[in-house]
Formats: C-alpha cells, structure tokens, sequence
DNA sequence: AGACAATTCAAACAATTGTTTCCAACCCGG
DNA sequence: CCGGGTTGGAAACAATTGTTTGAATTGTCT
C-alpha cells in the first residue's frame, strides 16, 4: 500500500498526539518519530510548531466553515417566507450535524473536540488569536441567526450561554474515554457518540430556553 | 508585614502562574523568580515538579472534599422531617457555593476547574485515578441526593446529565480568560466570577430537568 | 542523460528545562 | 552558645526542546 505523502504522515501524527497531551507536552521528535519522518521535516514543511498546530486545526476547521456556511445558505433559504427566523432546535440540529460530518472523513470527533477544547483552555495565544480570526465569520453569522430565534435574551446572555452549551459538548465528548469508563462501569451500558447527543439535544435546548437569572448585571452604561 | 513561609509562597505563586499557562508551559524559574525564592527551594521542598503540582491541588481538593461532606451533612439534617428529599436546586446551590468557598480562602477559582478539567481529560493519567479514589465518595453521595431529588430521571440519563453540568461549568471556568477577553471585545463588558455563577444557575436547573430524549435508548436487555 | 529543484537525512545548534550540588547565612530550641 | 532544620545564592548538571545547516537523495522536466 503507498504511504500517505509526508505532510499528511504528519498532520494524522501531530494530531492524534496533540489530542492525546496537549501541544506543549507533545514534542516534535515525539511527532517525526512516530510518523516516521524525519524530523526537520516539520520546519521544512510547516516552518515551525506553531505552524504545524495551526495547520492540524485547519483540517478541520476548513472543511468544517465550508460545510456549516452551506448548511445555513440552505437553512435561510427554506425559512426565507417566515421572516428568515429559523427556530433554535433547527440551528442547534444543525450546528450537531455539521460537527458530526467533518471528522466523519478525517480521524475522530474526539480529536477534533480536544483540539478545540484545548484552543480554549491552553493559554496558546497566538492559536486563539488565529481561530478568532480565521473562522469567527462562520461563529458570528451562527450567533447572529440565533439571535433571531431567541429575541427574549440579550445579547450579552446568548452569548454566554451559547458557550456554556459549547463546553457541555466539547468537554463530553472530548472527555468521552473517561467518561465511557465510569459510565460502563456504573450502569453497565455502551454509549454511542450517536446516543450521546441523542441526550444532548433536549439539555442543549433547555439550557438555551431557561429563564433569565433573576438579578440582571448592572447593564454597561 | 510578615513574609508568609516559603512553601507557601512558592505554592501561591505556582497556582497562579499555572492557572495562567498551563503545567507544562510554566517553568521552575519562572515560579521561584517571581516568588523571590531560590530555585533549589522547590526540589528540596516539594522534591520535584510533580510533587508540587499535586501539592498544588491537595491544597484544593482537600478543603473542598471536607466542606462540601459538611454543607451535605447540614442539608440532610434540615431535611430530615421530608422523607429527606433535597430539592434539585438547594442541592446544586450547596455545591456550586463550596466550590466558591474553598479558593475564596485560595487564590483562584480558575486553578481548581483547570485542574478538574485535566483529570477528565487526561484519559488514563495517574491523576484521575487519584482524584476518583479521593473525591469518588463525596461525588457518589452527592449523585445519590440528586437522584432522591429527581425520581423521575432515569439513572443514566442522570449521570449524563450531570456531567453535562458539570462540561458546562469546567469548561466555562477553566477557559474563563479567553471567554472573557472575547466577551470584553464584543460587548466592552467585563465579567466576574459570581457574575458567571449567576448565569449558570438557571442554566444548570433547566439543563437537568428538560424533558427526556425522544426515543429512549435501547435498555440493556 | 543531464540539470535543476524539491525533498530527505544526520548532525549540530542554541536555548531552556528540571534537578543537584556546595557553601554561606539564618533561625530557633536545647 | 551550640547544632539541626531552613533559606539564599551561584553554578553546574544532564536532558530535552525547537530550529538550522549542509550534504545526500529523490523526483521531474528538457
């Protein structure tokens, strides 16, 4: 069988290794080794690590952008008759599908759920930066159908909200092996992703649905 | 003013420096420097980086484990004349106020949920292992109260449902920096700690009492 | 085949890391 | 006042890190 070409050895290398501990903890020659390449081939190809780490998230965030924007082209388009508002169940059903399809053709949706885990909670500034600004027209245009869907909430609490579900899904399912374990080990039951968000979907809903906290934060002036 | 103790001072100092940059992006002379004591100070102290890094979350995790056994042992006794049924919300009240209390003492709130998040994360890491064995039993009696608290639930979907929550709020304040540098630009609001408690509790509520998924999985014959 | 660019390779680089050592100073109870 | 536990200081250690270099190799085109 013909190997994957050497950039390709690398990104599937770096990738599953970065999931797995993270992108200071995972050292180049830790990569080239296990991908068996040499290892300036990183600098030679990507230029440097940092390089390299942006270039294992835009394998997924590439496809992904390009999938969601036409998902939500044909969403509006079917929704052009009543005012362009989508109802919230459909954008949320949406956003899961589009999820769900882009590492369906790459390695895991867990990689792809740690690796944005990570963008979050690693202080790596220069990659928030970059997914910020590579990919925040895709967020921005999601939040602001959204936003039509749930008139009652102010923007400042959509916002939060819309991560607080954020970090239920990215920490479920990137934290899925761990929790997998318990679960089998309590209830003595096998979860499928397909089933996880079978049970996400009425939580994400409800969160999204739930009344206002009771004493609104002094408004900015 | 008295200088407090040395390992005090490195262990302040270390929490802070890693709640900002992670474990493995913060260095020994990083910490020693900037808690104006020696570099050797931490090996013969702690005996080596990891040590301190658990020292580090004992520091937590101990307080924590205790009060909440107490703030639970409080909330069965005044409970005791209804058939010590705990309703769901002065349950996740009682926790979501421990885990406040114990880095209230502390430095930070962000420290404890990053560490919480890595326990999760790290699949097969020595640290979850530690974390299950010592904080596995306060997280069992507390499941079995919510379960008293919401009969209607079956025992998996509880389970997940709770670590749904519990996603939502390690992820939410963890990764509290890059959420707030993104909120603070979009909406020039700065956000605090309690701030975001406040959100979350509606949030949290209806998240664990929406309605059940449409077609139940398939039971474990 | 010859020529030229792209790629691979081993080796070395410079910087940083955790850790250890040795020694002088300090503090405090005996 | 002595002496064991602690602190501070500087240096060096061995290991690992990302990156660079220059030669060897491969591939591709005329």
């Amino acid at each position: 069988m013909a190997q994957p070409d050497t950039v390709t050895r690398i990104l599937d290398t770096a990738e599953v290794l970065f999931a797995e501990r993270g992108f200071a903890e995972t050292s180049l020659r830790h990569i080239t080794s296990k991908a068996k390449v040499n290892l300036a081939a990183v600098n030679y190809h990507f230029g440097s690590k940092k390089s390299l780490i942006q270039a294992v998230f835009a394998r997924y965030l590439d496809p992904f952008t390009l999938r969601f924007h036409a998902a939500l082209d044909e969403l509006e388009a079917q929704h052009r008759h009543d005012d362009s508002i989508i109802p919230l169940e459909e954008l949320l059903e949406t956003m899961a599908r589009t999820v769900l399809e882009v590492p369906a053709e790459r390695n895991s949706l867990k990689v792809f759920m740690r690796l944005l885990g990570l963008a979050y909670s690693q202080a790596q500034g220069h990659l928030r930066r970059y997914i910020q600004e590579e990919y925040g027209s895709v967020f921005r245009r999601f939040t602001e159908l959204v936003r039509r869907a749930t008139p009652e909430l102010p923007d400042a609490e959509r916002f939060w909200r819309l991560h607080f579900v954020l970090g239920t899904v990215i920490f479920t399912l990137s934290g899925l092996d761990a929790l997998r374990d318990i679960a089998e080990q309590d209830y003595q039951e096998h979860v499928s992703v397909r089933d996880l968000i079978r049970r996400l979907r009425p939580v994400v809903v409800s969160a999204m649905q739930a009344p206002l906290p009771e004493l609104p934060a002094q408004e900015a002036g």
